[in-house]
DNA sequence: CGTTCAACTTACGTGAACGTCAACTTTCGT
DNA sequence: ACGAAAGTTGACGTTCACGTAAGTTGAACG
C-alpha cells in the first residue's frame, strides 16, 4: 500500500527512542532534513536511513560533526560530481579509521575475555575453598 | 638497570599526547593513582597501563565513568573476593556490548566499502566520458 | 642568593550535545 | 465550537571533559 511514507517527530522518537529535541537539534545542525507539512515536521525514509547512521556513528565515539561529513558520503549522487573526489578521500579516511578502531575493539575485547578467564579461575577456587572459613 | 620506573607528568604527556591538565583530570576521577613524591606526580607502570585503555575506551565512546568501571575490573587483585563476583557481571556486559559494537563497526565498514566501490565506478566513468564536454 | 622553571592548587571558562520551560499555533475528537 | 493533545520556536540550563589563567611552591642553576 506503499503507506507511511513519512513518519512524524513523535513516531520517529519512538521507533528510535531519541527526544524530539533531539531531532530538532540534529535538523538544526543540517543532520537531518524532514520535510515540512505547514510547520510540522515529516521525516522521509532518507532521514530514518541518516538517524540509523547517526546513532551509530556516535555509539562509535564520533562527533555530530565527524558524522555529518560521513553522512554526506551516502548522498554523493545528490552532489555535483566535481565533489565526489574529495568526498571519495575523505570517506577513505574515515574507513581506515574505522578499521583501527575495530582492530583496536578487537584487541580491547581480548584482553577483557583473558582477564574474564582468569577471575572465572579465580572465583572456582573461591566455591572449593582449601580452607573453609565459617 | 630497571631505570624509570616511574614517569613524570610532562613525561607521561608526551609518551600519550595528552596535557598535564588531562591527567590531573584523570586523577581526580579516581582513573589514574599517581605516586607523590613530595607534591609531585609520579606516574607507575600501572597508570600508564591504565591510561593506555582510557584513551583505547575513549575512542569506542565510553564515558570516563564507564572507563573507571572497566577499570575496576583490572585490579581485581587488588579488591576483596566479596566484589569479584559482581565486578564479573558487570565485565559480561561490558564485553558483550563490546561485541555488538564490534558487530555493528564491521556492518558499518562493509556498508562504507560498498558505498565507495560505487563511487569508485562513477570517477572511473568520469574519468572516460562517452561525451567529452569542452 | 636570587631567579628561573616545572609542577602544583584553585577556580572560572568553554564547546558539544542535548534537557527543560514558556509561550504560541494547529489539529483532532466529541 | 472548543478544549485537550501534539507540534512549533526561542531561550536559558545542565553535564561532561577538559581549557585556561592566576597565584603558590619547590628544586635547580649560574
Amino acid at each position: 500500500m506503499m503507506t507511511e511514507k513519512f513518519l512524524t517527530i513523535r513516531e520517529m522518537c519512538d521507533v528510535f527512542d531519541v527526544t524530539a529535541r533531539t531531532l530538532r537539534f540534529y535538523e538544526s545542525k543540517e543532520l537531518l532534513f524532514p520535510v515540512r507539512q505547514g510547520q510540522k515536521r515529516l521525516f522521509t525514509k532518507r532521514d530514518r536511513a541518516r538517524l540509523k547512521l547517526i546513532l551509530r556513528a556516535k555509539r562509535f565515539g564520533f562527533s555530530l560533526e565527524q558524522v555529518r561529513q560521513l553522512l554526506d558520503l551516502y548522498h554523493i549522487d545528490d552532489q555535483q560530481q566535481t565533489q565526489i573526489r574529495k568526498t571519495y578521500e575523505v570517506a577513505c579516511e574515515r574507513l581506515a579509521d574505522m578499521r583501527r578502531q575495530r582492530d583496536e575493539l578487537d584487541a580491547a575485547i581480548s584482553d577483557l575475555q583473558e582477564q574474564m578467564n582468569w577471575a572465572e579461575k579465580i572465583m572456582q577456587a573461591d566455591e572449593n575453598p582449601k580452607q573453609a572459613a565459617e
